[in-house]
DNA sequence: CGCGATTGCTGTAAAGCAATCGCGGTGCGTTACT
């Protein structure tokens, strides 16, 4: 299947993706994407959902000896990809999780090192246990695949650990070409997904974010009440169907029965419900059985449904990557769509509360103390059985374990902590597990642990002030948007309220003085940034420990404060 | 951080207001019971 000279030709390539996947045409990127991990570089690609992802690490895959690894984050996203790949003729797929019987696990495994299927299913925490990290070594992967990439910034450090330890797992799998698939990342979650999976030198592929179809507009409110009404009022005026995103749970429902009580056929979507209930409301969506559905974040990854007329969002989300991602369900048959946010200040409180998770000094100094006194690297398998104490089902005790009884957690914490200490460039791992750097004194080694959770923390909420930025903003939100995700749009959009309105001005810029959009710059105070956005009389820039900063020109123009790097 | 619900106070019978409390999102896997 693969040229003499190793890396087959565009024409190659269009046979093969006409035979096998009954695809005629290539998108944007991802001839560059395949032909790049079919030479063995890394790929990470931010394409925008239906801009053929899939079919990026289909084609490589074919092209290369053995199997391909995917890590999908969700058990029902990966019967959804299952059920493509295996209606291709000639294809197979197969996927391990905890909803599978031993017996069906079991056969998918030997499926897989029969060379019967080409492909593997697999979420995070699946390559958190040992076995099954041995059992894809031993298939020796062609590729490390990793769906919806953006999940290993937006959850790795929190509620799914398992993803900040994926570029570890990779290693011990025999470090595979790793490609990386996703449609939304700003710049530092591009280069946090580069650094975590430990890609160096990859081909980075992304398009263009501009959803020109879709109607951006802010609608702000004082008091809750007329907020409710507001949303209401206006779903029950907009073409359907469509999405309204809420907070909470109890807003889901409080919102789906206003809509109904308005004649609209409405349901709630939220992780709370059950598994039958919540697949019923996805089916009804889809085949537009319901007008709209309202839901909280749980609702719509992996979902594909091009009439979506509108994604309106009662409360605001917690960042941009957040936003954009959620509107981006809107419109992608092409036809006009409208993405509304119903604004009110104190709404962003409940963000703030949503993004607070402060450093575990107690569980930071159990943990170092483990690996100290392991006198060498520890796979994290072994340091979470070691700290998990004597509950049934834990490890058992007399194993190793310190003496003078190390504290007791439980292996999600144990997971953050090392994830965090790895950070903070106290522990590294590699193939043969986390080993720390004995030098540093544990005190020191926990100081600088909970610094780097610090800034960790003033990066999320500086993102949560963009977010504020963009619902506060006169200018074209379009161009505020699109200069988040370091794409420049040169004049304003004319498709959003403020540009309707006539307030929106042009006030972005490409440069001014010694600034340069997109340039490093280096602040006193704040260290090494890059510049995302110059208008008349203020500089966006991202730091690398402070997140988001918004300065004012005339502060910065002595070049005492801020200067380019 | 902000909300809605609950409790507490007042001051003499019912209610009105302030202070306090609890809660809030996303999924994997494993396990202990019906």
């Amino acid at each position: 299947m693969r040229n003499q000279d190793g890396i087959p030709g565009p024409e190659d390539l269009r046979e093969l993706a006409r035979h096998s996947l009954g695809w005629d045409t290539f998108r944007p990127g991802q001839l560059e994407a395949i032909r790049a991990a079919v030479s063995g570089r890394d790929v990470l690609a931010v394409l925008p959902t239906g801009g053929g992802k899939s079919a990026i690490y289909q084609l490589a895959a074919l092209l290369l000896e053995g199997p391909a690894v995917v890590v999908s984050p969700l058990i029902a996203l990966q019967a959804d990809q299952l059920e493509d790949l295996n209606a291709l003729p000639g294809m197979r797929a197969v996927a391990v999780n905890s909803a599978l019987g031993e017996a069906a696990q079991a056969r998918a495994w030997e499926a897989v090192a029969a060379g019967e299927a080409k492909f593997l299913f697999l979420a995070p925490e699946q390559l958190a246990k040992d076995d099954a990290v041995e059992r894809v070594r031993a298939l020796h992967p062609s590729l490390f695949v990793v769906d919806e990439a953006h999940c290993v910034s937006a959850w790795g450090h929190d509620f799914r650990p398992d993803y900040l330890r994926l570029g570890a797992v990779r290693e011990r799998i025999g470090r595979p070409v790793a490609i990386a698939l996703t449609a939304t990342a700003s710049t530092p979650v591009r280069a946090e997904i580069l650094e975590q999976l430990r890609m160096h030198d990859a081909q980075v592929v992304v398009r263009s974010f501009d959803r020109p179809n879709l109607r951006l507009e802010v609608v702000r409110h004082h008091g809750v009440k007329a907020k409710e009404k507001a949303v209401l009022d206006q779903i029950a005026a907009l073409p359907v169907p469509g999405l309204l995103y809420v907070a909470t749970r109890a807003g889901a429902g409080k919102y789906a029965r206003g809509l109904e009580e308005r004649g609209l056929r409405a349901a709630a979507y939220h992780a709370g419900l059950p598994a039958s209930e919540r697949e019923r409301v996805h089916q009804d969506f889809l085949a537009d059985r319901l007008d709209a559905v309202v839901a909280t974040t749980a609702f719509g990854m992996g979902i594909d449904k091009p009439n979506v007329r509108f994604v309106v969002h009662a409360d605001i989300p917690g960042s941009l990557d957040s936003y954009y991602q959620e509107i981006g369900r809107a419109g992608r048959d092409g036809r006009d769509a409208v993405a509304t946010l119903h604004y009110r200040s104190e709404d962003l409180g409940l963000r703030s509360f949503f993004g607070t998770h402060h450093a575990d000094e107690d569980a930071l100094r159990a943990v170092l103390q483990v690996l100290r006194g392991a006198g060498g690297p520890l796979q994290l398998s072994a340091l979470r059985k070691r700290l998990a104490g004597n509950r049934p089902g834990g490890g058992d005790a007399g194993d190793g374990r310190p003496e003078g009884g190390a504290q007791e957690l439980p292996p999600r914490k144990v997971t953050s902590v090392a994830n965090l200490l790895e950070s903070a460039g106290i522990a590294a791992s590699g193939p043969a597990g986390i080993s720390v750097d004995a030098s540093i004194k544990v005190s020191d080694a926990v100081r600088r642990a909970v610094e780097t959770a610090e800034s960790r923390a003033r990066i999320e909420r500086s993102r949560i002030d963009m977010m504020r930025g963009y619902a506060e903003t006169d200018g074209c939100r379009r161009q505020y948007l699109l200069g988040y995700f370091g794409e420049e749009l040169a004049d304003p959009c004319g498709n959003c309220d403020n540009c309707r309105a006539g307030t929106a001005e042009d006030l972005s810029r490409a440069e001014h003085g010694a600034f340069v959009l997109h340039g490093p710059v280096v602040h006193a105070q704040w260290g090494a940034g890059v510049v995302m956005g110059i208008e008349e009389d203020r500089l966006t820039v991202l730091f690398d420990s402070e997140g988001y900063k918004t300065l004012s020109l005339p502060a910065v123009e002595d070049g005492q404060l801020l200067r380019p790097a």
